[in-house]
DNA sequence: ATGTTATGACCCC
DNA sequence: TGGGGTCCCTAACA
């Protein structure tokens, strides 16, 4: 039974039955900031036809030492994964404690002469073309998995070319802080969404989205419900550049391109896991696995993501040192709450992190976590429900802003962190979202300290850009299409554009 | 403790 | 075409 006493995966009912396809769509607003960005962006087109035509000549001749090592690195996982024989043994064998998944063949077994459409006097009946159908596992392996989209074809050019542009433009430089693009009143009102910046990347109700740092090109990700990660390159000369894999088997909550080497994505998932998605392997590796809980969020503790703070549905946090895998520096500490719904940790103080948990949102110190029970730095006072999300101010972590089921955005002062923290602004912002939809996150623009954006249930359909001192700054809507509701949004960290992902399952 | 209800948007009939 | 079913890791309130 599931010891965390909320949901984790021993608990859940299997699957009932098939879901048809309702792909979940992704909002883009991208900027057009009069001349001199426009000269960027003219600029940038030149750049990126420069990149696409040495992209070109590296395919088909002149290879460089590290496109030769990726490459080799490339056909090494395959064959690894080859010689595994993964599937095979993944359905044939599965998880200790788990209940193993009827196979294909078995199912066939137990359906009559008629549905397998082979007539009783055993001659096969006209064949009916196949559907192809993706089979999403409920459980997935332990252990690394290939990154093959699941809606290209196996051996797909395009896959290729997508993953090298991913490599490429991760390249470039880690982020730079050029806050020329910082919101403001002139830039947000340039800033629009067209229908090309509208599309269907994964299968369910998104559960979290992430951004590439890169300024060259827009590479977006869109985690959902079902496990699976969408990454979507706007830039793409092919006909959609969406790229589906499916690391995971339930909702991916939380999912960060690292900012330390953006060839890294991390994503979390309620299926206790946490992993890596490294495109110079092509593979999603483990980076945290637990058999019991099931996980909420997760943030970077350490300068270069090699430590991270996993927070998990029974209120606890992990601390997960992503150099020793699997021993015992995997620290799991009770955080004296209900649920940990999100970690973030401060952007300077890097020891210290904030859970919002449904109850109350506490800062700790990571470096003095005991096993049971912790008494945290400072508790934000104020909120009358349940809390879904708070975040420290990007740049100096001076402000936290949090979303609160008691329709009430509050900004905090967290300049000094005394034992009880008043709230400094409260907004009243309808974030009654209900049973079927996301909950809504408010998140700062990492631009700057002191704007922040969220979600809304008004009508029409909007995002909203706030400033700390509650005064709204901007709302972002368009009729046709921006449709549903937005919950879960990303900042480009250095340019202006904003990424939403809708919700309920459109 | 236990039950009831509201909530958005898509899909299917 | 419109209305009912479904999703569902909620949470407030009776």
């Amino acid at each position: 039974m599931c010891p965390c006493n909320i949901y984790c995966k021993r608990s859940l009912e299997p699957k009932k039955k098939k879901r048809p396809c309702d792909f979940a769509q992704c909002f883009i607003f991208s900027t057009v900031q009069a001349f001199l960005c426009t000269l960027c962006n003219i600029l940038n087109i030149i750049l990126q036809s420069n990149c696409f035509y040495l992209f070109v000549q590296d395919g088909s001749s002149q290879l460089s030492a590290y496109e030769r090592k990726r490459l080799k690195n490339i056909t090494e996982n395959a064959n690894f994964f080859a010689s595994l024989k993964l599937l095979e043994a993944w359905t044939r064998q599965p998880l200790e404690g788990v209940k193993p998944k009827k196979t294909e063949a078995e199912t066939v077994r137990r359906r009559s002469m008629r549905l397998q459409r082979v007539d009783p006097s055993g001659v096969p009946l006209p064949e009916i073309p196949a559907q192809p159908e993706p089979v999403i596992d409920e459980y997935l392996p332990p252990g690394p998995l290939p990154m093959v989209p699941a809606n290209q074809s196996k051996s797909s050019e395009l896959t290729d070319a997508f993953l090298d542009t991913w490599t490429k433009i991760s390249q470039v430089s880690v982020v730079i802080h050029s806050f020329w693009g910082a919101f403001s009143l002139t830039s947000l009102s340039h800033m629009i969404l067209s229908e090309d910046a509208v599309t269907k990347v994964v299968k369910n109700r998104i559960y979290s989205v992430a951004i590439h740092p890169s300024e060259s090109r827009t590479l977006v990700a869109a985690g959902d419900k079902s496990g699976q990660i969408g990454l979507w390159d706007l830039n793409s000369k092919s006909e959609d550049g969406v790229y589906v894999f499916i690391p995971h088997s339930q909702p991916v909550s939380c999912m960060y391109f690292s900012p330390f080497n953006p060839v890294h994505l991390l994503s979390l998932s309620h299926d206790g896991t946490v992993r890596c998605g490294d495109v110079t392997r092509a593979v999603f590796e483990e980076v945290y696995r637990s058999e019991e809980n099931s996980f909420s969020s997760f943030d970077f503790l350490a300068d270069n993501a090699s430590t991270l703070v996993v927070g998990q549905w029974d209120g606890d946090v992990a601390i997960v040192d992503r150099r020793t895998p699997g021993t015992s520096s995997e620290l799991t500490a009770n955080m004296n709450s209900k649920t940990t719904r999100t970690v973030h940790v401060h952007p300077v103080n890097r020891q210290y992190f904030i859970a919002a948990g449904a109850v109350n949102v506490c800062i700790f110190d990571a470096r003095y976590l005991k096993p049971n029970g912790n008494k945290p730095i400072s508790f934000l006072s104020g909120h009358t429900k349940s809390v879904a999300s708070a975040y420290f101010s990007p740049i100096t972590g001076n402000r936290v802003v949090t979303t609160c089921a008691d329709d009430t955005l509050r900004v905090y002062d967290t300049s000094s962190l005394s034992s009880t923290i008043p709230v400094l602004t409260a907004v009243r912002h309808n974030n009654n979202t209900g049973r079927w939809l996301t909950r809504f996150r408010a998140i700062w623009d990492p631009k700057q300290e002191d704007c922040f954006v969220v979600g809304s249930m008004a009508r029409p359909r909007q995002i909203e850009i706030f400033q700390d001192t509650g005064e709204q700054l901007h709302s972002f809507y368009n009729v046709d299409y921006l449709g549903s509701v937005c919950s879960i949004n990303a900042v480009h960290p250095t340019k202006n554009i904003l990424v939403g992902g809708n919700s309920s399952g459109c």
